[in-house]
DNA sequence: CACCTGATGTCAGTCACTGCCATCGCGTAG
DNA sequence: CTACGCGATGGCAGTGACTGACATCAGGTG
């Protein structure tokens, strides 16, 4: 038996989350966060940077995805069209991750900090979508509008598919705003 | 006279400003900022919310005027022409501000922190161009689309208008960009 | 002249976060 | 088998952002 207990960094993501559930972040201390995890506020700062990037974890993987479907659309696709793939591939992760979805994104949208630090991170997933769009040979600006644009599109694909009542998977929702993008910058 | 000078908001921002510019905005603190301007760090919590939003003032501003160009559109424009019209009328006002532009962006794009809450600016400015849109009777997710389409154009603008060398006015900057996210959309 | 108001100062306190050193079970070189 | 180093943790003091409570005082008001 190892001298301690294993898995210390998701007790510490998990106690965290609840305790930002049950009383609200600002009204949450670290310390109290290490205690519900067996260990010390120490030990939190050597797990995570900061109190907030305990809900954050998730955010380099989801942007490996992205990248990776980037990269593996076909040769031949549209930005546009290689964004839609991307949607498709990330959307598929998302089954069976609603329930922790809604309870994460409540904390987040209940508190304006947790909102910066959700933000810089899709300003970070933006950033590696157009390199990896510039990779494929696009040029500027359209690297960089096509990733806002896929992004403008995830957020409210998201938005609505973590709402309350809505039951529809992810990509449905995706492909509906993607619609309406396509619409808009069409100009009508 | 009175019994205090005057201006003590703008004095801690100017102060703030060139500390952050000279030391970096990490290694300054408060007391430091509150001291150059003659006042006390109490006094500077009293007028800024934190350390961050004392470069951040002007944010309000900008959204009145995006909001109110938005307003101020041709009744039977359509929505992305309606941007078009806010972009050209905010480019306006930046006219003359470029050196100080370049100053408060460097300090910005040196820190993390200070870009969270940039975003956080920027994400509120597009919630208020969504709520204008929506009410002239653009439904959603068009309104948000456009809002967050639009934002990219202007990120995209200022950020070609702040880069060094550049010497271009601010709005044909944008014209480009926005010529570039129709193109974009339109699956080229 | 007495009183009120608003901007500021003073001070103590909380909490996020950091640097430094101590602890100790475990694997490993010798 | 033993000594040694490693890695994850604890303990602790310190800095600095931010807050609440109370004091101060010039100038306006009745």
């Amino acid at each position: 038996m190892s001298r301690w207990e294993p898995n210390a960094r998701e007790r510490l993501a998990k106690a965290a989350l609840e305790l930002y559930s049950e009383r609200g972040y600002e009204r949450t201390t670290v310390a109290e966060i290490a205690k519900r995890a067996g260990l010390t506020e120490r030990t939190f700062f050597r797990h995570y940077a900061d109190k907030r990037e305990v809900l954050f974890d998730g955010s380099n993987h989801l942007q490996d995805l992205f990248v990776k479907a980037v990269n593996d659309a076909p040769e031949s696709a549209a930005p546009i069209d290689i964004v839609a793939a991307a949607l498709e591939a990330v959307s598929e992760v998302f089954v069976d991750r609603r329930a922790f979805a809604r309870k994460r994104q409540a904390v987040i949208t209940a508190n304006a900090e947790l909102q910066e630090r959700e933000l810089i991170k899709l300003a970070a997933l933006s950033a590696a979508l157009t390199d990896a769009l510039r990779r494929r040979g696009i040029a500027e600006p359209a690297a960089s509008l096509t990733a806002e644009a896929g992004l403008a599109v995830f957020r409210i694909g998201f938005e609505r598919w973590v709402a309350p009542g809505e039951e529809r998977p992810m990509w449905p929702l995706m492909r509906e705003a993607l619609a309406a993008l396509r619409t808009v910058a069409a100009g009508a």
